[in-house]
DNA sequence: GTCGATGATTCATG
DNA sequence: CATGAATCATCGAC
């Protein structure tokens, strides 16, 4: 208690012992917290009723109000916090803040078709389980939220009544119990912005685990292998699929264009490395196609410059097998032979630099390579 | 743990 | 902008 017999009241009644029983209920209202509970209740009631009660409140209030003016200019200092907003706006983005998520249908309606064309199912499945994590931070997100705000509640409840409680014997403003409520969000809000920062730094912890494809590579099934597989080796002589064979590709094997578009500059380059390697693979997929009726072939995707059009002739895959065996009976693997130095200066937009040597008696190929 | 395979990314080039 | 080349990062077999 702050309540000393104030001697220096400026400009009101002045403070002399005109009365003589001031000092004494002054007094008695410091002794009170020397007395037992019932002794104290007593006097409480005492006071309460003292004749002089209600000019010495008023008298008090009066002080209270001069010193007043100290609290209100801290008061001032509450910015409408732009971080605060940053945050929301960034949980709000992240679907963590919306208040709760309509039952959706099971776990498998979480898997959210995450990439145009209705595509792979490592994608929906890497999806889904990043959502069921955010889902995870949300629910503690919230939950936390929500016991911050009851404790707040609770908090600000039991202070706002305590200081009613008090104002009957002290000199409390119904503005200085809102300003003490006034601190005692600004305390939890604080709270509450750690606890948005901490959430906003989890989902982008996940994000960028879940999100950063390299991070989590896939095989691709053997079925998209296989198709580009076939492709690859069906159009050895030109293996650049056009955008749209790119997309029949993606389609059917599952994955993306970008996905395609990827897969086959790493083949061609590697292939391109190590043709010896890849012979047994390209026999196995050219003697495939060769047995199995050129299945994706004909129903396959549409080849720029396949077959015929191209520089050196394939019009089936039994060519392209015989090619093949030539090529692995003829070539010694030469590290970065005519291959490589084809490589560059060569690509011209309609054809494309072949990927097969050409058949040793085909001169003007040669010299196509040589020259480049 | 090592190592080769493989999908993705980055950068330079034409 | 498509491609080649180099590189990174992960997977899977051993």
């Amino acid at each position: 208690m702050d309540s000393p017999p104030c001697p220096q009241l400026p400009a009101p009644p002045p403070p002399a012992p005109r009365r003589p029983d001031t000092g004494e209920v002054l007094q008695q209202i410091m002794a009170i917290t020397d007395q037992s509970l019932e002794e104290a209740q007593a006097r409480k009631h005492a006071l309460n009723c003292h004749r002089m009660k209600p000019a010495l409140f008023s008298v008090l209030c009066e002080i209270k109000e001069k010193t007043v003016s100290s609290i209100r200019g801290i008061q001032e200092e509450c910015p409408p916090s732009a971080q605060l907003t940053r945050l929301d706006n960034m949980l709000l983005a992240e679907g963590v803040s919306r208040p709760e998520r309509r039952g959706r249908g099971g776990p498998a309606a979480a898997a959210n078709p995450a990439t145009p064309g209705g595509c792979s199912n490592d994608n929906s499945l890497e999806h889904s389980d990043y959502r069921a994590k955010l889902s995870h931070i949300r629910q503690i997100y919230h939950s936390e939220l929500e016991k911050y705000e009851q404790a707040c509640h609770e908090f600000t409840t039991h202070v706002t009544n305590l200081l009613r409680e008090q104002s009957r014997m002290r000199p409390i403003s119904p503005k200085e119990i809102e300003h003490m409520v006034n601190v005692i969000h600004g305390k939890f809000s604080a709270i509450q912005m750690q606890l948005k920062q901490s959430t906003c730094e989890a989902v982008m912890t996940l994000r960028s685990r879940f999100l950063d494809a390299r991070r989590k590579r896939r095989n691709f099934s053997k079925q998209a292998t296989e198709v580009l597989n076939e492709y690859f080796y069906s159009h050895l002589s030109n293996p650049y699929p056009s955008e749209e064979a790119k997309e029949e590709l993606a389609r059917k094997g599952g994955i993306t264009v970008s996905q395609v578009s990827n897969w086959f500059g790493n083949k061609r380059i590697r292939y391109k490395k190590n043709v010896g390697k890849f012979q047994e693979e390209a026999t196995i997929y050219t003697t495939k196609m060769a047995v199995g009726g050129q299945g994706s072939q004909a129903s396959g995707p549409s080849t720029p410059s396949s077959g015929s059009s191209g520089p050196f002739p394939m019009t089936s895959a039994g060519a392209a097998v015989v090619t093949l065996q030539t090529l692995a009976s003829l070539r010694p693997a030469p590290p970065g032979g005519s291959l490589r130095s084809q490589a560059r200066g060569s690509r011209q937009g309609a054809v494309p630099p072949a990927m097969t040597a050409s058949p040793s008696g085909d001169p003007s190929s040669i010299h196509s390579d040589a020259s480049n």
